[in-house]
DNA sequence: AGCGGTAATAACGAATTCTTAACGGTGCGT
DNA sequence: ACGCACCGTTAAGAATTCGTTATTACCGCT
């Protein structure tokens, strides 16, 4: 995959060290963000849906682990790849991190061919995954509710975006219509049998007729 | 996926560490081989195909490195997850073995627990691989609630699809039509005697005469 | 209270899916 | 050759499921 559509997000409480690993993954090409803890790094990687995630460990407040926690759960699409940074003094008992989600660590003090390296060999794997959230058609942002069309923010009401972001975070899966009733609306909402097609409905209107479809007798699902 | 069906080569030219290696690894249920050198990894690679290697990048003769890229070159189907291991004092440098197709490397002194969790970070990119197209024949996929014949997708209406799924359930077994009508239709649902010919026939018409064959007085089967 | 927007429902029509019924064919035993 | 049991095929109409519109209820805000 080309350089200038994978997006990394790095988090890390010092300037410091955010501006060198910017400055260096800037020159390789990538698209490059930068957190300085963990709510903001939750933030921007619902809104900003990295492929890749740069995280300290050690951070003041909430430290590496947690945010990865938070963001694992958050996340409906669960793709993206968690790197840890750590000081090469800490145990590695900190890296139980790997049960929580991380895919990788790597140790400061941090060289940036042999980051890069690195960072090539775990971005390896999105090759292989080819599906991944691009610009193209739809893209959900859970941070602020808006669904991008062709690059082009929609406003939508919140049951229509809990819907579409549900068909969304598996394209293809066909889900009952019990299965978005227990979700969107919860597990003991009774709500009248046709409800779900209005919003579908709705839907349709806003974002075109073909990205939903309609499984008869089963239910929807979201084609990209 | 199983730690069971899992196989991991253990390369090392040193005795003890493949035994602590090996010891470890079966413990948590995987399948374990070694090899004391390069020349014997190929060969292991290439007739035990393992999903996982272990590899200690200094070795006499031939070391890590370029074990690696022989099997690389090698290696026809190249989904094999390469891991290195390092001392701890050895510089980065070395670590260019990325650029050669290793995936990951570990250093050592290693501690068992930490091991493990690190093969369970590699291993998972093997789940998120799991849908291997075989294109031939059929596949149904109970998500999508989608037939693929020979990789095409095929909508089916829900009883043709739930029909074809349970008799794809058990290639060859013969489903006798009681056994149907109560898997597919239900226990207490009372149908007339056509109802299932008539579904069958629907379905031979989309997929295939091929497909669902006839037991005259007791049911039918699905051969692939 | 009035307004704007969202959510849910009811009612009807349209489309698809399911079942039935009727008839035809085949094989087997007598 | 005949009857019987079983399965195949077709077409028609039930039954289910979904789409759509209009209407009402609701909620937060000014």
């Amino acid at each position: 995959m080309n350089p200038a559509d994978i997006r990394i997000l790095i988090v890390d409480d010092e300037e410091d060290i955010r501006e060198i690993l910017e400055h260096n993954l800037r020159k390789e090409g990538y698209q490059v963000e930068t957190a300085e803890n963990g709510k903001l790094a939750i933030t921007l990687t619902r809104s900003w849906n990295p492929h890749l995630i740069l995280m300290d460990v050690m951070m003041p407040e909430m430290d590496g682990m947690e945010t990865t926690r938070e963001i694992r759960v958050g996340l409906r699409n669960n793709k993206v790849i968690i790197a840890f940074l750590t000081a090469r003094g800490e145990d590695y008992s900190q890296i139980s991190g790997f049960e929580s989600g991380g895919d990788d660590y790597i140790t400061k003090p941090i060289k940036p061919r042999v980051l890069i390296s690195r960072l090539q060999a775990l971005l390896r794997r999105l090759d292989s995954q080819e599906e991944m959230p691009s610009n193209e058609g739809l893209r959900a942002d859970r941070a602020k509710f808006v669904v991008f069309k062709d690059g082009q923010p929609l406003q939508l009401p919140k049951k229509e975006f809990e819907l579409i972001d549900l068909l969304m975070s598996k394209p293809g899966h066909v889900f009952t219509r019990l299965t978005i009733l227990n979700k969107v609306w919860g597990e003991d909402v009774v709500v009248g049998d046709r409800t779900i097609d209005v919003h579908v409905r709705k839907l349709r209107e806003k974002l075109g007729e073909n990205y939903i479809k309609t499984i008869k007798g089963i239910g929807y699902k979201y084609e990209p």
